[in-house]
RNA sequence: GCGCCCGUAGCUCAGCUGGAUAGAGCGUUGCCCUCCGAAGGCAAAGGUCAGAGGUUCGAAUCCUCUCGGGCGCGCCA
């Protein structure tokens, strides 16, 4: 949907305007004959130069383009940045290095970009990279066998910010959970439901190793036996172990959503994995048939696996998926000796599912014990899409919970697990969202519980919701120096656009945190085409951390740089303004991530 | 044995898909509150980017190998 019309000012934000300005160059450069006509430019990129010091843009035009050119990239360079110093937007131009070309801005570039900021609002950062195209983000997928540990809650997170980083740069998402409602541990999970219906009618019971023990499962019994009397008892196991599953499995994903709830997360579509076997229509057999059409299926034999001994291996002719043409190590069965499906043939339907329903891009958040399959659902998804569909797996690796320094025991299997629930009623959702989004997806994340509600600058939730807090306080003291500002916030942002003179902001410090906001889109881009959320909390950090600078800078040692002048509101408008953007990116950015930007901390 | 992930300051981690002299926080040392919130800020010290080759104008980043740690390896999901 965007328009390559006139030049610059259509480019959806600084960084993009200026490399439109770089390009422009590059191909006046062409009709002078310097460069081919037609020259490729994909690989020009315009960043921030790490040492402030080279200016406020650095491109590597000149040194991505020389060979192309059959130029020195220092050539290059100085003819590149003869056609750029006529840009009014530039104000100075050096080559150095290599081949770099520094540019520094006029002024206006960021006081355009604070306003443009303040201007946009809630939709600044917003995007369209993702040109509507869909996506559909799958996470969590908790078996529905009992409330959620704390080693979920990452993968909950993680999808959910990434979900909202994509929409926010224009994808057209949909947020998925996959009910495991068809496997073995399904039935595990109604014969201790079952068990709690009998302790329920008044048996004395004892849960038998294999089954699940926690007490999660008495109110099942309970419905069960408030539904049911004592009809079930006299039934056989395979006449009461359908009906039993059905409601252990419905009150399970109850417990699970309200768990999810407490996250603030939420889903489009939760899909049952039983529905594609279930009624007329056998999904999985058909995905199959069309493997099987498509040349990828045949019988064939594998070899023992070569790591731990398999007690009961049994040399057996089965039916294989040629995984390996698509870049897996071995061919996977799709079926099990008993002649049911295994869960990767229906993982397989599945994935066809979501292709049938028009995602040609899809992305997987797993948990790390996961790591060995992705290969093979790369694969599938290639195999069953005719290559028209991608697949991502994200993995997210383990949390490890501490408190104080010190582990806390967490183990499913006792059934005295850490719930998700107690980790967010201790320290909040907003501390665990951020926290686990503060850090890269694959590394593995120490969670410490007494850490995270600390309020200083080791925390930086704290430290961010802070900096929104502190910038909102400062326009709840700003009502004396400004008597017209409104107090409305929705009315803020307009009065200010009228009435700030952007141009006062000249500090470096202003300069500063106007050049940080206006890397904003930049960023909100980068990391949703990278699928890492984990980019917005960093940013947000830094961000933060110049405004508490500035802040600080004017509370002591230059009070002219105070964002409230004494008698002096057109100065202290100006400021205003510059907070204004602050506060814009940080909400923004905190809403994508799931946290909330407090108006004061308590 | 094979596959995937990881290895960056004493500790916990970033490093913008290959850019310039590798950055934060904690910890250590030394500073700054009659002040829009010190719940904050400034500064110093601290590095063989696990190691060795390779690719190129340029590598923490890409390729190969080695070492070290994690996860996984028909008929569990």
């Amino acid at each position: 949907m965007t328009t390559q019309s006139s030049a610059a000012s259509s480019a959806p934000h600084l960084y993009a305007d200026v490399l439109d300005r770089v390009n422009a160059a590059v191909r006046a450069l062409a009709a002078d004959g310097v460069v081919p006509a037609g020259i490729d430019t994909a690989r020009v990129v315009v960043e921030p130069p790490r040492d402030t010091a080279h200016g406020d843009m650095a491109t590597n035009a000149a040194m991505v383009l020389a060979k192309d050119a059959g130029r020195k990239p220092r050539e290059l360079a100085d003819a590149l940045a003869g056609k750029l110093r006529a840009d009014p937007l530039i104000a100075k131009v050096e080559v150095a290095g290599p081949g770099f070309i520094n540019l520094t801005l006029q002024p206006v570039a960021w006081t355009a970009a604070l306003a443009a900021a303040i201007r946009a609002g809630d939709r600044y950062g917003a995007s369209d990279v993702g040109q509507g195209e869909t996506v559909n983000v799958e996470y969590v997928s908790a078996n529905p066998t009992g409330p959620m540990h704390v080693g979920h809650c990452r993968g909950a997170v993680f999808g959910d910010a990434l979900a909202n980083l994509l929409a926010f740069a224009g994808f057209a998402v949909a947020r998925e959970y996959y009910i495991n409602d068809a496997g073995a541990q399904v039935d595990v999970l109604a014969r201790s439901a079952f068990l709690r219906y009998r302790e329920a009618l008044g048996e004395a019971i004892t849960i038998p190793e294999g089954l699940y023990p926690g007490d999660y499962l008495k109110p099942v019994g309970l419905a069960l036996a408030a539904e049911h009397g004592r009809a079930l008892l006299s039934q056989s196991e395979a006449e009461w172990l359908p009906v039993v599953r059905v409601v252990a499995v419905t009150m399970m994903m109850a417990a699970i959503r309200e768990d999810l709830q407490a996250l603030n997360v939420t889903f489009d579509v939760y899909f049952s994995e039983r529905s594609l076997i279930a009624g007329a229509a056998d999904q999985v057999a058909a995905a199959i048939d069309v493997l099987r059409t498509a040349g990828h299926i045949y019988q064939g034999r594998l070899p023992p696996p070569k790591g731990a001994p398999v007690e009961d291996w049994e040399d057996r002719e089965q039916t294989l998926f040629r995984a390996t043409e698509f870049g897996d190590d071995v061919d996977r069965p799709l079926k099990k000796s008993d002649g049911t499906y295994t869960y990767f043939a229906s993982d397989i339907a599945y994935h066809k599912s979501k292709f049938d329903r028009g995602f040609s891009h899809m992305i997987d958040v797993w948990g790390a014990d996961h790591g060995g399959y992705v290969k093979r659902m790369k694969a599938a998804v290639a195999a069953i899409s005719g290559g028209r569909a991608d697949l991502d797996v994200k993995i997210v690796q383990l949390v490890k919970l501490m408190r104080a320094g010190e582990p806390v025991k967490m183990s499913k299997r006792s059934g005295d697990f850490v719930t998700l629930r107690e980790v967010v009623d201790e320290v909040g959702r907003d501390a665990v969202r951020f926290m686990m989004l503060y850090r890269k997806n694959d590394a593995v994340l120490d969670f410490d519980l007494a850490r995270v509600i600390e309020m200083s600058r080791d925390n930086p939730v704290f430290y961010v919701q802070y900096g929104h807090a502190r910038g909102q306080s400062a326009f709840r003291n700003a009502a004396s120096e400004l008597p017209g500002l409104p107090a409305v916030r929705a009315a803020r942002a307009p009065w200010l656009l009228d009435h700030a003179r952007l141009e006062l902001l000249t500090d470096p410090g202003e300069i500063a945190l106007m050049r940080r906001i206006a890397g904003y889109p930049r960023a909100v881009e980068a990391a949703a085409l990278a699928h890492e959320p984990h980019r917005i909390a960093f940013y947000l950090y830094e961000l933060a951390s110049e405004f508490h600078a500035q802040w600080t800078r004017g509370a002591k040692e230059a009070p002219y740089l105070r964002f409230i002048i004494q008698n002096d509101p057109t100065m202290t408008a100006a400021r205003l303004a510059l907070v204004e953007g602050v506060v814009t990116v940080l909400s923004s950015g905190l809403a994508l991530l799931g946290v909330s930007a407090p108006e004061e901390m308590r």
